[in-house]
DNA sequence: CGTCAGACTTAGAAAGTTAAAA
DNA sequence: TTTTAACTTTCTAAGTCTGACG
């Protein structure tokens, strides 16, 4: 298997020395060269400080399995059937190779395994991030004044845009692709490995879980009543329920984690054919053709969606299910619980087969979503609206004198006004549509008759005393505030969805504004109008009270009763009135937990049939089919970069790409075999990096930009939907997306794997930052550098010299002890006692160790300062993961996920320390 | 098929909080 | 205490992907 060809990956980073494991995935490696620059010197540190992370990559080993011994995943698996085993199994030896070898190698194909990949340098491990501050520069905006500055470099490039240069990469590796990535590797291991976990922290977030079962089941909308048991109760209670939930919890999860087990296992072996997108997505279901198989769980589901039909409830066995009334209005469940274990079971059944019972969306039209039915009852109070605009009466000045406006004419201004310190204020696009939505509500005949004309600074003065009243506000007064606020907002912050209160995620109508688009966005500017209840359609249960409007004297547009969907209210949004603005659920509610844990089932199942995927892309990259042909250099593309799908977009957006729209321009070959990206991708945020491809993708490359423009399009043949029915067919359920949380997890959960264990939590924390880091800049996810940035490196680099100092006084000193005299003065004058050497040579040892930390939180903080780890940790990792090292290394996870995070992944919390992606 | 409406996930920046340093 | 830097949460823009339609 394995071998050769296909896989391959990339290895990223890697390579450095020694140790390294292996991990390949393929990302990116950087390398850049830029890097030079200041990088480099860093580089080492990188690698040292964290050690963490760094080094891991490599892993020799793998081999056998990667599994090595050590790991406990390995053993682990076996135990624990599951979840492990796949991993490891799966992916195949990896190999790793060593250290020097590193840069020959690169091509050797064979191993297998391989991964050889080397790259480059060495640092290439570290990452891009390095890099990218390395080189570019990615400078956010500039304009402002305030802004800017900081940056350091700043120039650099666009000027402008944002784009902020970002990293580039290089990511040689060969082919490599991989195959898998063996996973593991392990070395150390160490510490904590065995068992420890323990629960982290437990408790709350448990009664998430607890939702989750829920789903289906039970509950009539009593809420409360219930509840007790299982569903959250609301909040109040708390305490009390607690431990009850916790073992609940517990005892799910384990069962949970069974059954995807099994799910998992049984494909492996079969594999593709019938896949099984283990989750039970919806879609999935319907793809899959496989029956059987487990269905456990999660496949009978799907299956019976379709099956079902109607109402059959199918569900089956199991039993429970839920009754699924149709009847009438809201559908109270009936419903009865029952057992727990299965519950969860059912709970999917449960939706799945509500599905039928479509009736539900009312009237009208489409059924949306996946057309499978969502919740039985739903109640919630409508959104909350903005405070109607209060006239402050401050006149801008024309051609330096003061104009009366109209309320609504100053409300707009006063919107523009209020900008006056942001990039947006001097961009031509921005100004040119304010001033056609503006002049409109001045009417053409205005005094006021050129923007440029226009003085807003006494409104943005007055908008800078307003600010500042409210910063010298007391506590108490703030707090009075607030707290009246939430008064106000606590009925509209709640839902409850088949008698369980959940959060409601936006319950507040967006506020009038100025359209803030990305990137060079065509309609920066542009006026968003206020949106009033006649702008609103409320979708509830039908049972439900209907909402009362707000504002008296109006009325909502439309109420639903569309079960199919999700979302509470909807309007359409004002700068695109073909597009939708929704009020959803929170992300820690049971219905948003359920498809985020479907989201990574279906990636993790990606580990079984990544190889066959990966042969035949590899296959097709000499078709004489072109649609083919491209067909599989972009899959390759977005499996080795994570590269999103790139959907068409309309010349009223910004111009960004994605990988099959990329055009011929954003993509350069490099002789013999790379290939360098540069283009602007979601919210332009550019992509810039360099890759060593297989030669025949590097070929194919160049042939598909032959004969064409700079701005035509590469994959000529090709379209999102085109590539997604392809992948379709390799696995049922398998979209272009699925690879980037693909990759992330896959990457997070071998940096995990192994063990660097040793070390305080601190130590342990870095570990998992490194590893979040190496995700966030496989995805790309960037940030702008903070406006403080420079002069925070300054600061710092001014306390390490001043250390610096210090260290040679308490040199000096301990010299002149060991000669018997006395220490000299500080620097500032004041004695200083004498100690016998022992006690300077203390202190020399504690000064270094002081200088040695703020070195590396400079260099930590230069490296991180254009990636944001946030976005790949909320909706790329798996968080089960990240909970089972927590519980390896006993490591509070509350260190790791924020409240929040830790309500959105409560489904995820009982994941043994054995779970592997 | 290609397009489009619709629904839902993913993003970075801004705003708000909290912790740490001065 | 006050300031500042770090960390969280909120906000809403910008993607993905599906099913219906012509």
């Amino acid at each position: 298997m394995a071998t050769e060809t296909v896989s391959k990956p990339v290895v990223e980073n890697g390579c450095e020395d020694d140790e390294e494991d292996g991990p390949i995935v393929f990302k990116r490696r950087s390398t850049v060269a830029s890097n030079s620059n200041q990088s480099k010197s860093n580089p080492q540190r990188s690698n040292a400080v964290p050690s963490t992370k760094v080094s891991p990559m490599r892993s020799p080993v793998t081999s056998a399995n990667g599994t090595t011994p050590s790991n406990r995943s390995s053993s682990v698996k076996s135990s624990v059937p599951s979840s492990s085993s796949k991993a490891s199994p799966a992916k195949s030896p990896l190999r790793n190779d060593t250290p020097s070898a590193v840069k020959n190698r690169s091509q050797s194909h064979k191993d297998q395994s391989e991964c050889k990949r080397e790259l480059e340098d060495s640092e290439d491990n570290r990452p891009l991030s390095f890099i990218m501050s390395a080189n570019s520069s990615r400078p956010n905006k500039a304009p402002n004044s305030s802004l800017k500055v900081s940056s350091p470099q700043p120039d650099k490039k666009n000027s402008g845009d944002r784009s902020l240069d970002r990293a580039k990469r290089i990511i040689k590796d060969e082919s490599d692709d991989e195959t898998p990535i063996a996973s593991m590797l392990r070395k150390k291991i160490g510490s904590g490995m065995s068992g420890s976990s323990k629960q982290v922290s437990n408790d709350e977030k448990k009664p998430l879980i607890r939702k989750l079962h829920l789903n289906g089941s039970i509950v009539k909308n009593e809420v409360t009543s219930s509840k007790v048991s299982g569903k959250r109760p609301l909040e109040k209670n708390s305490s009390a329920g607690e431990s009850s939930l916790k073992k609940h919890n517990v005892s799910a999860s384990t069962t949970s984690v069974k059954m995807k087990q099994d799910s998992v296992k049984t494909e492996s072996s079969g594999d593709k054919g019938k896949a099984l997108v283990t989750p039970k997505s919806t879609k999935a279901r319907q793809l899959s053709t496989r029956e059987e198989d487990t269905d456990d769980d999660d496949v009978p589901l799907a299956k019976r969606r379709k099956s079902e039909s109607s109402n059959s409830k199918i569900s089956s066995a199991k039993p429970k299910a839920v009754k699924v009334i149709p009847s009438s209005s809201a559908a109270k469940p009936k419903v009865t619980k029952v057992v727990s274990h299965t519950s969860r079971k059912m709970n999917k059944n449960s939706k799945k087969v509500m599905k039928d019972s479509k009736y539900s969306t009312s009237s009208k039209s489409l059924p949306s979503g996946d057309g499978q039915k969502k919740w039985t009852t739903l109640v919630h109070s409508g959104v909350i609206f903005p405070p109607p605009y209060q006239p402050h009466g401050i006149k801008i000045l024309y051609k330096g004198k003061p104009v009366d406006l109209t309320t609504e004419q100053e409300e707009v201004a006063t919107m523009f006004a209020v900008m006056k310190e942001t990039d947006y204020y001097t961009k031509p696009q921005f100004r040119e549509n304010f001033w056609n939505d503006w002049r409109a509500l001045l009417g053409k005949k205005h005094v006021i008759q050129k923007l440029e004309d226009c003085d807003f600074s006494p409104i943005y003065d007055w908008h800078l005393v307003e600010k500042e009243k409210k910063k010298q506000m007391s506590t108490e007064e703030k707090k009075a505030l607030k707290e009246e606020k939430l008064k106000q907002e606590e009925k509209y912050m709640w839902a409850v969805v088949d008698g369980v209160k959940e959060k409601v995620g936006n319950f507040r109508v967006e506020p009038p504004g100025l359209f803030r688009g990305r990137g060079e966005h065509p309609k920066m500017g542009k006026l968003k109008k206020r949106i009033r209840p006649c702008d609103i359609t409320i979708n509830i249960g039908k049972s439900a009270p209907i909402p009362e409007c707000p504002i008296p004297g109006e009325s909502w547009k439309e109420v639903k009763h569309d079960n199919t969907v999700t979302w509470l209210a909807f309007w359409n949004d004002p700068i695109n009135p073909r597009e939708f603005k929704y009020v959803f659920l929170a992300a820690s509610s049971a219905l948003k937990g359920l498809s985020d844990k479907e989201k990574y089932e279906k990636a993790r199942n990606l580990t079984h049939h990544i190889k066959s995927i990966r042969e035949t892309y590899t296959k097709n990259f000499t078709s004489k089919d072109v649609t083919k042909k491209q067909i599989a250099v972009a899959t390759y593309l977005i499996d080795k970069l994570a590269l999103r799908a790139g959907n068409e977009k309309d010349d009223d957006e910004a111009d960004t790409v994605g990988c099959c729209t990329l055009k011929v321009g954003n993509v350069e070959c490099i002789p013999p075999n790379q290939i360098k990206f540069d283009f602007l991708g979601k919210d332009s945020i550019r992509y810039e990096n360099t890759v060593v491809v297989e030669p025949p993708v590097y070929k194919a490359i160049g042939q598909f930009q032959a004969g064409k423009s700079k701005t035509d399009d590469l994959f000529d043949e090709l379209d999102t939907n085109k590539l997604n029915a392809h992948l379709k067919e390799l696995v049922p359920g398998l979209t272009a997306k699925v690879f980037r949380t693909y990759n992330a997890s896959f990457t997070l959960n071998q940096m995990l794997t192994d063990d660097n264990g040793d070390g305080d939590v601190n130590h342990k924390i870095v570990v998992y930052q490194q590893a979040n880091k190496k995700v966030a800049i496989i995805c790309n996810h960037q940030r702008a550098v903070s406006k403080s940035h420079g002069a925070q490196i300054e600061k710092l680099a001014g306390k390490i010299d001043e250390l610096k100092e210090g260290l040679k006084e308490l040199e000096t000193n301990l010299k002149r002890a060991k000669e018997g005299k006395p220490p000299l003065e500080g620097s500032d004058g004041k004695k200083i006692r004498s100690l016998d050497p022992n006690a300077w040579e203390k202190k020399i040892a504690q000064q270094n160790l002081k200088i040695k930390k703020m070195e590396l939180d400079k260099h930590t903080k230069e490296d991180l300062k254009t990636v944001a780890l946030g976005t790949s940790k909320i909706n790329y990792m798996d968080p089960r993961i990240t909970v089972a090292w927590c519980k390896r290394h006993e490591v509070p996870i509350e260190k790791i996920f924020t409240k929040t995070l830790l309500a959105k992944f409560a489904w995820a919390m009982d994941a043994g320390p054995d779970f592997r992606f």
